[in-house]
DNA sequence: AGCACGCCGACT
DNA sequence: GTCGGCGTGCTC
């Protein structure tokens, strides 16, 4: 037989992977028949139903594994000229899949730029065929800022220790120039290599992709691309294409970058590694920053298809206040740590220092005041001074929550069991859980008084409140003084966060009144005094990471302060609190996180949680709270029943209802599972998927809405 | 998740 | 008499 003649006759069978959810029954690879070769990694549409989707091969089979000729359908079509994905992106999803306890499919399509999904086959073909011109120069040899000392040892023991990283330091010690200098080296050691920088927000891509752009230009045009939500579908699947050709050499994204397919990756940074955006909070809830920290080994093993020995790849995690997660593992030796104290850009140490912590005793201060009297002093002064303020309350609305003080009556969702927040500035009553608003009624809905008044403060109203306590305040040349919100409310419009955060910088503001999201990156210069208006929420939450984001918000507000050379020495970061003796603060007066992460450490091996500990939540929704909790509870039953494996070193709570138990009128429900093994936990979670799917079938929990794990959940 | 098929109310 | 509501069930 010719060649060709064995071609046509031969079938091949291969496993593919297509976007259904864990819970469909479909979770690993369907079989398909194919005249032509393909190879695992392959991009192919395939028919599913009745539909046509994209789907990855995955494997290769030596047969049709039992199904018989009918039940078999032909693959489609490969989308041509795309390289396969390579096995260790493959591997990369499947244990993300795996540990999240989710299907293959529905994360390595999700993987995928949404766009390739609708293109066809030439429309690809065209996209691909653009030539990258190769625009690259020779570096320029200008010299660079020099580096301080810290910035040159983390440099020198990011070379000589191949472990990860955590680059501690604080907000101005240059850990940005770290990066960009690590990157710099990878990429001129190895022409081929590629970097990827993670931020958590796209609010701060711009910025340092200018930064990192400038610095890269010499690689040529497009070699610098981003990858987040916020880019046009268009834009997605140009930078997702030029990182899988190998044509980008830095990508630099959000959370979602972490699982972009990089055939040379030889760096991972994540810039702010302790932000919990980096926990994906809906669909595969995967966790961005020990992704990194997984891919960045994984890509320094060999592969089948790499037959040259394997190239290292480094993983950087920065942070002025670090999850203690990845503190603990720089403790015991897992993680390596550079530390860097220092502010750069201040040549007296008095310039250079942290602002000066002051703690207002509000048990002190006269009953019910928002801002202290000596706060307020404070503000005046700087208003004189022609220096800005900046006021931190992390509630939106003018107040949480609108009261009638005749018969007890409250601004209640209808919908959730929650408060509808007070919007004065269109006189509406929102529910910040299903969006649902009305205006706000004349009289009470209850009792009919006309008497209903708001109750508690939100950044609307502390600004209102604010203008009245300041009025008759002037700057130094005589003008009225000006307040500016910035919350989620005032930037809701595109561009609305830049703007306004121009005028900030242009000096046009006073006193800038906001919530956490002025916190980060931002870097103000003329601001010399931060103040947290009530901060002790986060003391006794139930909630047991809401201290360490506390620490690290209020830490990143010091840092937003005196970064002005001139002015550092005299910035002050103001924190009102009833419990002024509470160590957090004590820590924070000190600028010590080590102190800080100690304590906390302490309290969290004391408690069996992360890091010395895992979890994961199974949360269930249901029109009815009862159904929600028993379901849970049966299929907890269920897995004790079978002695399901691990479940001896697993312990599951009894199921509770969620912290809002109701949003949009579906009753939620969690339950809690511990172990203080992550094997133990992870096969019994495995294991259980399947119990779990099972008890659904049953008559009683048919009416069950959905259901979902979350491992390794960011509260509980 | 899609997208079927499948049985009960207000319309040309 | 049909169009359409979304309840359950399957996708190689």
């Amino acid at each position: 037989m010719k060649p060709e003649q064995i071609a046509t006759n031969m079938v091949f069978w291969i496993g593919v992977v297509v976007a259904t959810p864990a819970h469909s029954g479909v979770g690993g690879p369907l079989t398909y028949r194919s005249e032509l070769p393909l190879a695992a990694g392959q991009l192919v549409r395939v028919s599913l139903g009745r539909r046509e989707v994209l789907g990855v091969v995955w494997e290769l089979l030596p047969d049709s594994g039992g199904l018989a000729p009918a039940q078999t359908k032909a693959v489609l079509g490969a989308l041509e000229g795309l390289a396969p994905l390579s096995a260790t992106w493959r591997k990369l999803v499947a244990f993300t899949a795996g540990y999240y306890q989710r299907s293959l499919g529905e994360v390595a399509l999700a993987a995928l730029p949404p766009q390739l999904r609708e293109l066809s086959t030439s429309q690809l073909a065209r996209r691909l065929k653009r030539p990258i011109s190769d625009t690259s120069s020779a570096e320029s040899l200008r010299e660079l800022v020099e580096l301080s000392p810290e910035q040159a040892a983390a440099l020198a023991q990011l070379e000589a220790d191949h472990r990860p990283a955590l680059l501690f330091g604080s907000t101005g010690s240059g850990k940005t120039e770290v990066y960009l200098r690590a990157a710099a080296r990878v990429l001129a050691e190895d022409p081929e290599a590629q970097v990827l920088v993670m931020v958590p927000e796209i609010n701060l891509t711009p910025q340092l992709q200018a930064r990192f752009e400038e610095r890269f230009k010499h690689l040529g045009r497009e070699r610098v691309v981003a990858l987040h939500s916020g880019l046009t579908p268009a834009q997605r699947l140009k930078s997702w294409l030029a990182a899988h050709a190998g044509v980008a050499r830095l990508v630099l994204g959000t959370r979602m970058a972490v699982l972009a397919s990089m055939p040379n990756l030889r760096l991972i940074v994540v810039d702010e590694e302790h932000d919990p955006s980096y926990k994906q909070q809906e669909g595969a809830r995967y966790s961005a920053r020990d992704l990194a920290v997984y891919r960045a080994r994984l890509e320094g093993l060999a592969t089948p298809e790499s037959s040259a020995s394997p190239k290292n790849c480094s993983v950087i995690l920065g942070s002025a206040t670090p999850s203690l997660e990845s503190w603990q593992a720089t403790l015991v030796g897992r993680y390596q740590r550079l530390t860097m104290h220092e502010r750069i850009g201040s040549t007296d140490q008095a310039a250079g220092s942290l602002p000066t912590v002051r703690l207002v005793d509000m048990n002190h201060q006269p009953k019910h005041c928002t801002l202290a009297p000596p706060l307020l002093a404070a503000i005046a002064q700087r208003i004189a001074r022609g220096e800005q303020s900046l006021i931190f309350l992390n509630r939106r609305g003018y107040a949480p929550v609108l009261a009638c003080h005749d018969c007890g009556w409250k601004s209640e969702c209808p919908h959730c069991s929650a408060y509808r927040v007070f919007h004065k500035i269109d006189r509406t009553l929102r529910c910040h859980h299903c969006g649902f608003t009305e205006r706000v009624p004349r009289a009470c809905p209850s009792c009919g008084n006309v008497d209903i008044a708001p109750v508690g403060r939100g950044t609307e109203r502390l600004e209102e409140h604010l203008a009245e306590l300041l009025q008759g305040i002037t700057r130094p040349d005589g003008s009225p003084l000006v307040i500016a919100r910035i919350d989620a409310d005032t930037t809701r419009l595109k561009g609305a966060l830049e703007s306004q955060l121009a005028s900030v910088h242009a000096g046009e503001v006073d006193v800038l009144v906001g919530t956490q999201m002025i916190a980060k990156g931002h870097d103000f210069r003329h601001i010399t005094l931060v103040a947290a208006v009530n901060p002790d929420g986060a003391l006794f939450s139930s909630d047991f990471r809401a201290p360490e984001r506390l620490f690290g918000l209020l830490m990143q507000a010091t840092g937003r302060a005196g970064r002005n050379a001139e002015k550092g020495a005299q910035s002050e970061m103001w924190v009102q609190t009833f419990h002024p003796e509470h160590p957090l603060f004590g820590a924070l007066k000190k600028h010590d996180y080590p102190a800080f992460s100690a304590q906390e450490l302490a309290d969290r091996e004391a408690a069996g949680m992360s890091p010395f500990g895992f979890s994961a939540l199974v949360r269930a929704e249901a029109r009815s709270q009862d159904l929600a909790q028993g379901f849970l509870n049966a299929a907890a039953a269920a897995a004790q029943a079978q002695a399901l494996p691990g479940h001896d070193m697993v312990t599951p709570y009894p199921a509770v209802p969620m912290t809002i138990q109701r949003v949009a009128n579906v009753e939620r429900a969690q339950m809690l599972v511990e172990s203080s093994s992550r094997v133990a936990l992870q096969r019994f979670l495995a294991a259980w998927q399947p119990v779990m799917a099972a008890t659904r079938q049953q008559a009683e929990f048919k009416p069950l809405i959905r259901w979902a794990m979350d491992v390794d959940p960011l509260a509980i």
